[in-house]
DNA sequence: AATGCCATGTAACCAGTTACATGATTGC
DNA sequence: GCAATCATGTAACTGGTTACATGGCATT
């Protein structure tokens, strides 16, 4: 399971509470591993009996107080244990796909709508990797090596979004082309 | 859940044993969807108790009897149904990516060579894709009409598998620059 | 007055994985 | 004799989702 190491990592570049931990699981990290808050906390609870992390109560004024998790030595070895073990390759699962292989007993405008919303998403989404990227590396050739898994991550995505375009427009090619 | 509708899907090209389901779910469908044997037998229980599926037992000499599955006429009706609603966009989740963003805290060899080996996964993953197209579609421009959702599903897996190479190559070369 | 942010959780449920179980036939 | 293929399941567990719960502060 790589949740535990998604915080791990998380926390490694920042101590957070878990509420800091689930805005992250929504942005940056959450862009290829999403998470809810009560599956962090969960989860949280588990790494600190296992000495993962260590977590120190925070008083806040005008705002709850909250429970700043930080990484300890063992979480830092457990992620570097982690690191060295081959990543499972993990299979692909796509709703959309089946639906497609299904067109022949489903209704063809409906997929037709889904893959132009699907296209949008991606466009969406490959606008985001790319402001992102203009951002924080506005010269690829020289991204500093502490930034390097970061941005690789970030290409990912953007190969990612790109591909998923190009998908889309074949398909929605051959549905024009068989329409006429 | 789609799991039920790529069963209905398998069965509404052709009835099936649970056996007979897991192997395509091994295979062709598998590409897109995985599932055990075990998940599969409980979900026909579901199905057949919802009357998407009717199961009518088959004896054989030589070998165990089998339960042979077709989709019933309130099965077609569910598949028209659920083809006809939007398909929620599913999360990437990436354990890989999550390695790679936590490259400062972990193995860059380990890294490095797992890199190695998804690139190896792709290829021949790729050459798979190659050579069914090759088989069953030699002339794209000519795709017939209702095997056009396979084709495309097919077209799917391999732009898939081109940008996964895509994206292990700008990997290698960063890891690569980064060592001279 | 209502919405949204900050902050942390519990409980019930669901999909999917892993381990275990059985038993006959066919091919090496 | 051993492994593979055919064939169908049960049981225990895990990871993740959805629904529910609480409560103060700041903004509109």
């Amino acid at each position: 399971m790589a949740l535990e190491h998604a915080i791990l990592v998380s926390l490694a570049e920042k101590s957070a509470s878990g509420y800091d931990l689930a805005r992250r699981f929504d942005a940056s990290i959450g862009h290829f591993w999403k998470a809810s808050h009560q599956q962090i906390y969960k989860v949280l609870g588990r790494m600190e009996s296992d000495k993962w992390v260590e977590a120190h109560l925070v008083e806040q004024s005008g705002r709850p107080d909250k429970k700043v998790y930080a990484i300890t030595g063992e979480g830092r070895d457990e992620l570097m244990r982690w690191s060295s073990t081959p990543t499972p390759i993990e299979a692909y699962r796509s709703e959309f796909a089946v639906k497609l292989r299904g067109l022949n007993f489903g209704d063809r405008d409906a997929v037709l709508s889904d893959v132009r919303t699907r296209r949008a998403a991606h466009v969406t989404q490959l606008a985001y990797y790319e402001a992102s990227a203009a951002k924080h590396y506005p010269d690829p050739s020289t991204v500093a090596d502490d930034e390097l898994g970061a941005y690789l991550v970030l290409r990912g995505g953007f190969i990612q979004e790109q591909s998923g375009i190009a998908w889309c427009d074949e398909i929605l090619q051959a549905f024009g082309a068989a329409e006429r």
